[in-house]
DNA sequence: CGAGTCACTGGAACTCGTTCTAGGCTAGCG
DNA sequence: CGCTAGCCTAGAACGAGTTCCAGTGACTCG
């Protein structure tokens, strides 16, 4: 019975758990309205019934509640490609494909973007561990969609960071209204096309 | 002699002109020590001899003033970097030469780099007109460094623009201390060779 | 010369992120 | 049962970006 919850040592009771819950969501939503300006730390703490003082205790900023907000986002992201796997048989493609899903996914909640990708760059120093969470959930995607979630050559994964920059910087550009959807189309797959040239052994 | 000036029109007496200049000078003093936090608006009105409405003035918020100061330090850069043009033969390698020149320029002010990028990536639509005037600066470096500063191709354009993008988010994590200066380099080289796809004319 | 206009000054005021304080509630333990 | 420790609440308080306002000085036009 007592084990029945698992992250027994690290995060305590159910309650609290709960109490996290409510939190994000209270986050997520107050960013699909007006995005990270819109999330105002008093708001996220009344509709998600808490103090702001224990706001303060879960999230000790702003920015690193924004960032955890992403962290959950992508985490529903990536089950969901997991379950539709990208159609394409190139892994250029097939990772094109996929961030243009993701890409998609986005514009269906542009303020809610816009929130979690400007927390996302501001982050400073003492948010590094949290940003780190979602660039290695950014990388396992893109890994995934190569078809090679282990055993990638150095090589690769460097292409991967730069794949991650782009699709990052392409997101903010389109946010600030200085990018179409359209280009960022274009620059998803023109960077994907650095797989080729790292590609599978084969092509060595 | 009346001819003497230039923006006559836009931007009014040569004292406007001195203060504009006093504010960039603060602001990058300021950043330059403890980065985009140091930079108070309050300490930046003091320290160019101006009142806080008149900097607001000058520039209606501390992002436009950085992105200014960002506009300043790019364009010395440019003068400087046109004045000795990469060495390297291949226009991928001239590139990225050009780029890590530049690198080791903000590695010496790294402060300042923080506060630059930051606000450059934080703006929201209201400093789109700012942050595209940054970006065409940067194209032009880049392009200037392909040796085609004009004619390049739609394909060649893409290609100036993910690098642009790899540019800044490699930047970004080098700042927040998540990635190192050899991985920054490492990037920088794999995403030039996105050059050599769309290579010039002949090997089409 | 006089009046109006406009940029600039000094400083108060407002907002929102963040911190701090005092007190209350719960849970385990003697 | 009463105590102690921790977590939580309500709310005050502080700091920095931003806005506002009244006043002042300079320059222009009549």
């Amino acid at each position: 019975m007592t084990a029945e919850v698992k992250p027994a040592a690290l995060r305590l009771t159910e309650r609290q758990e709960a109490r996290r819950r409510r939190i994000l969501h209270a986050s997520a939503r107050l960013a699909s309205r007006g995005g990270f300006d819109a999330v105002q730390m008093r708001e996220v703490a009344e509709n998600s019934g808490v103090a702001l003082g224990t706001l303060y205790r879960y999230f000790p900023s702003k920015v690193h509640l924004l960032v955890a907000t992403m962290q959950d986002q992508l985490q529903h992201m990536h089950e969901t490609l997991r379950k539709r796997p990208p159609t394409e048989a190139e892994p250029a493609a097939r990772v094109a494909q996929t961030l243009m899903r993701a890409f998609r996914a986005l514009q269906r909640e542009p303020h809610l973007a816009d929130a979690m990708v400007r927390a996302l760059t501001f982050a400073d120093r003492s948010v590094s561990p949290e940003v780190d969470t979602v660039s290695r959930l950014t990388t396992a995607i893109i890994l995934d969609a190569m078809g090679l979630a282990d055993s990638p050559t150095p090589e690769q994964l460097s292409a991967v960071r730069v794949i991650e920059h782009t699709w990052h910087s392409a997101l903010i550009t389109w946010l600030s209204g200085r990018a179409s959807i359209a280009q960022v189309k274009i620059d998803i797959e023109t960077v994907c096309r650095l797989i080729d040239l790292t590609a599978p052994a084969p092509a060595r």
